[in-house]
DNA sequence: AAAACGTGGAT
DNA sequence: TATCCAAGTTT
């Protein structure tokens, strides 16, 4: 199958992306944030992050100098922050462990945190040359019809089938050509959706499409329903300030700040003053927020507390005081944005 | 193997 | 508005 490759890699080089940010360099650290960047979100959604990350963060020395607190606040609304963690602790491993020598191989790739098998062959490709397959939803999309894959994503067998498949259709040459050919057919053509048959350079050997099933492929995921969680946040305001609380630094938004969280039905007064050593006056319930996650929705109550005295020195690390706009730049996840946005208007 | 992990685009 | 899911990885 040869002329998979051969096809992709012509059609490519005149219908393809080549302006994107990450393809002006051969810089592996550009070309390594970016793929993780990339990982389950949109080029367009990425572009403006990756340019502002950059900004702040030049090379690997200067973001694995940064404090935690520092790369999460660029992060912060990109989602999926186990990234930033990681990312920060590879380039402290590269630098520690490697006196900043960056890894060239797929396999050494994978050892970074973060760095999945397709990840680091899309690395190696980019920035190093490599001749290695890459395997994310767009090839996996264009490889599933080409070759009428059947089976459950997710299923080991099925992943497995979809690997081989992608090492055996890599071409002896032009191998970043290809791969990015890959991804972009399955972005502008071989796309989830009505997919633009009539403009596909492989059409002619596409398997799906000669039995009249392009649609049927890859298998819709079948999700479970997502389940409600609800929770009261409260927007502690001592004069212009706002009181934050770094979440723990796993599970949801990891490392962020937000908003201090209490059960739904407990006193918000009583609260303030066990946990958070505030007394306050009548708590005014703002308008709730419902928040969708891939797995689950979140159901927020918003309280908004005026602070008349702070009571207790408890030392506590994770908490502080910051002025609206300051708190809105300190790297708060998406829904406590629009929480401190909307004060921000109404006062 | 299955679930956790965010947000926004597309339809 | 509701649903699906995107340049996936980790546990």
């Amino acid at each position: 199958m040869r002329d998979f490759s051969k096809r992709l890699i012509a059609w490519q080089k005149v219908h393809g992306r080549h302006g994107l940010p990450w393809q002006r360099s051969r810089d592996p650290y550009r070309i390594w944030l970016s793929e993780v960047m990339l990982q389950q979100t949109q080029v367009g959604t990425v572009i403006p992050y990756y340019e502002q990350f950059l900004d702040r963060f030049p090379d690997l020395t200067r973001l694995a100098r940064a404090p935690l607190a520092e790369v999460l606040r660029l992060w912060a609304g990109l989602g999926y922050y186990s990234r930033a963690r990681n990312l920060h602790r590879a380039a402290l491993k590269i630098v520690d462990e490697r006196r900043g020598a960056f890894p060239r191989r797929r396999v050494a790739l994978e050892e970074l945190p973060g760095v999945g098998r397709s990840t680091a062959a899309a690395v190696a490709v980019f920035a190093f040359g490599a001749r290695e397959a890459i395997l994310d939803g767009n090839a996996k999309r264009v490889l599933a019809r080409h070759f009428a894959v059947e089976g459950v994503p997710g299923n080991s067998a099925y992943e497995a089938k979809l690997w081989s498949l992608a090492e055996s259709l890599l071409p002896a040459r032009d191998v970043p050509t290809y791969t990015q050919g890959l991804m972009d057919l399955g972005t502008a053509v071989c796309t989830r959706t009505s997919p633009g048959c009539a403009h596909c350079p492989v059409a002619s050997s596409c398997v799906a499409l000669k039995r009249g099933c392009v649609a049927a492929f890859p298998t819709p995921l079948r999700r479970k329903p997502a389940r409600v969680r609800s929770v009261a946040m409260l927007l502690l305001l001592r004069g212009s300030q706002i009181l934050l609380q770094a979440r723990p630094p796993a599970g949801i938004w990891g490392g962020l700040w937000s908003l201090p969280e209490m059960p739904i039905g407990v006193d918000a007064r009583a609260h303030c003053a066990a946990e958070l050593g505030c007394e306050v006056g009548t708590p005014e319930a703002l308008a709730p927020l419902r928040h969708r996650f891939t797995h689950f929705t979140l159901d927020i109550r918003p309280y908004r507390c005026e602070v008349s005295r702070v009571m207790s020195r408890t030392e506590e690390p994770r908490r502080v005081w910051y002025g609206l706009a300051q708190a809105e730049a300190a790297g708060v996840p998406v829904p406590v944005r629009k929480l401190l946005r909307g004060l921000r208007r109404n006062t």
